[in-house]
DNA sequence: ATGAAAGCGCTAACAG
DNA sequence: CTGTTAGCGCTTTCAT
């Protein structure tokens, strides 16, 4: 049916691994093909048409050149969240740079065991996990099979390959920034408690109103999650404790959280920066979207995704030189949703470590 | 290293084509192995861990149990536009239910010619295409290695599978609930010129006005996108020339354009519903999340993308029962951003085909 | 009901 | 520089 390499070689009158070599001349010190060989097989090659069957090429050398990509939770949450896209955008732009190819696969947070065995098949050569459960079924898969695996925001464990961004810095510079505004009601509206992220933001969150001699008001910390309705909710509670006890900020899980919670605070008839500042977190394409536009914790997204596919890559390719576990820095982009107005921080520096340089 | 078949066969005291037929018992009515045989099989399989490498499968039985996925553009589009998470929701959703997988290629135009050859490789068996451009070298490719595909969003071409909505009515049913609202100067934002959906909206949209006696004004069907700066670039335009010609309503190409539009209408110093209506096309999530929520036409994304997979894998496994084209039906969701007065349309019926039901 | 043997298309020693 | 040969792990006739 389909033309093969011993087609190729009783064309050019060759062998075929002869025929092998000279298509693969790529991996080539050895130069084991004379340049007339050479030119008879790609003539032959080019005239029946011949592409390589990466199938048999796979089963004879053990490597795929195909990484597997699972994303996280279920539908809604890849759906709905942009967060999701750009990471894959960046796994995409270095997979493909790097002559891979990706396999997808989602976890339903139900099926998850199940699947798990299904798809950390031989086909693929390494995984990438965005933002994996901490129980997963398929970190122990991974091991036993030997698979390699480097993850997208997931807590950083001894041994594990994982690409994060500074959650801590980025708490610090949301809750900062609302400082620095002159901010001493500040509410946080934490993330769920099965993504990693969430601590240490909380952890930055409070060290920083601490560092400013603010005492952190643990009402004022409320479980939320990265939706946007949850980020109305958990907000609408807020505001229902009646004007002395309301936050005049809120520092929201992410940018989604943050446009649930201009809502209700809106819906409740104050306006955003003047009655109650927010930030979001993210800055996903979505944070340009919101009225006002939201100032948030950048977090390099694409590049982390870009990083982890590396990651990967290096790995399988025996590169051992690279750091396991980086750190991406974030910044604040500062847009309206906390009014313009600047002061000095605490500490005596005229500005925030991400204006700061 | 892994252990195989061969493994198996010499713990369970068998063949290694008693273990294949054993662990292949799903296709069975040939019942090959007695039911003694089988089970040692299955506990050998189990003591030793088996897993099946489905590399070896592929290249013994010509098939993969794998599709491709091809995203249209570069990664802008894909990455902001929710469209496309929908589209892949359903058809992950399919495509897990029938065991089968998925590799991922996004199409950057510019490259599109060189890696089609790269893409369309053996390791796959059919490809969903979505939003294809006209020209793609995949088609070809596609073609000339017999791999079927069926595109979502493309051009009906004879001979090719595609699964689309119906554009000509969600045109028309844009446009009629604008004309019913008793809007006369009715503005469009029309789609990138080379996606096919723009053409039949369009021209939905022109019939709805000549039938209820409006005259379409050339100057009001513009050239916009699928992007909300373009919408609001499109729209300001619209606005800048002066009261006595400024549409009364705007039927934006899809929810983000129509986001752009808002924008616009409202930076202008005008309202929307009140001064100036407008309606979405494709009610992504992001619908509900205007302000005011969008009333747009509402596309069945994710049903779309699952009759695409379900069409594709049909036609691998040889069911010939399937209509190559089908048109899903589209409706209206009607929030707020035309205002909620609803008038007897022109030829008479109380309500659009939207609600009749 | 079972097993031997011949591939699937390619790579990689190894010997010329 | 070139060709022969033996697999990679599995399926699949075809005998038994």
């Amino acid at each position: 049916m389909a033309v093969t390499i011993r087609d190729v070689a009783k064309l050019a009158g060759t062998s075929i691994t002869a025929v092998s070599a000279a298509l693969n001349n790529s991996s080539g010190s050895t130069i084991r093909v004379s340049q007339a060989t050479r030119e008879r097989i790609y003539d032959a090659a080019a005239q029946l048409g011949y592409v390589s069957n990466p199938i048999a090429k796979s089963l004879a050398t053990g490597k795929t050149k195909v990484l597997g990509l699972m994303l996280p939770y279920a539908d809604a949450f890849v759906d709905q969240n942009p967060f999701c896209n750009q990471v894959m955008s960046g796994i995409m732009r270095e997979v493909v740079h790097r002559h891979y190819n990706l396999m997808l696969y989602t976890a339903t947070s139900g099926i998850q065991k199940d699947r798990a065995a299904m798809l950390v098949d031989s086909r693929i050569e390494g995984l990438l996990l965005v933002m994996p459960p901490e129980d997963s079924a398929i970190f122990l898969k991974c091991k036993k099979r030997n698979i390699p695996y480097v993850s997208i925001l997931d807590r950083p464990i001894a041994g594990s390959w994982s690409v994060n961004s500074d959650d801590y810095t980025g708490g610090r510079m949301a809750a900062e920034h609302l400082v620095r505004l002159g901010h001493k009601r500040i509410a946080h509206l934490m993330g769920s408690q099965d993504v990693s992220t969430s601590q240490p933001r909380a952890r930055g969150f409070r060290d920083t109103l601490e560092l400013a001699g603010i005492e952190v008001q643990e009402e004022l910390i409320v479980q939320s999650g990265f939706d946007w309705r949850l980020g109305m909710d958990s907000t609408q509670q807020l505001l229902q404790r009646g004007l002395k006890h309301m936050p005049t900020a809120i520092f929201a899980a992410n940018d989604l959280c943050a446009e649930g919670a201009i809502r209700a605070i809106r819906a409740s008839g104050l306006s955003v920066p003047d009655d109650i500042a927010v930030v979001g977190y993210d800055d996903t394409w979505y944070a340009t979207l919101t009225q006002p536009p939201l100032t948030t914790v950048h977090m390099p997204i694409e590049e982390m995704g870009e990083m982890a596919a590396r990651m990967l890559i290096a790995r399988l390719e025996g590169d051992d030189s690279i750091d396991p576990q980086p750190v991406l820095p974030v910044s604040l982009t500062v847009r309206n949703s906390c009014g313009a107005f600047s002061a000095p921080f605490v500490d005596g520096t005229k500005s925030s470590p991400a204006v700061r340089q």
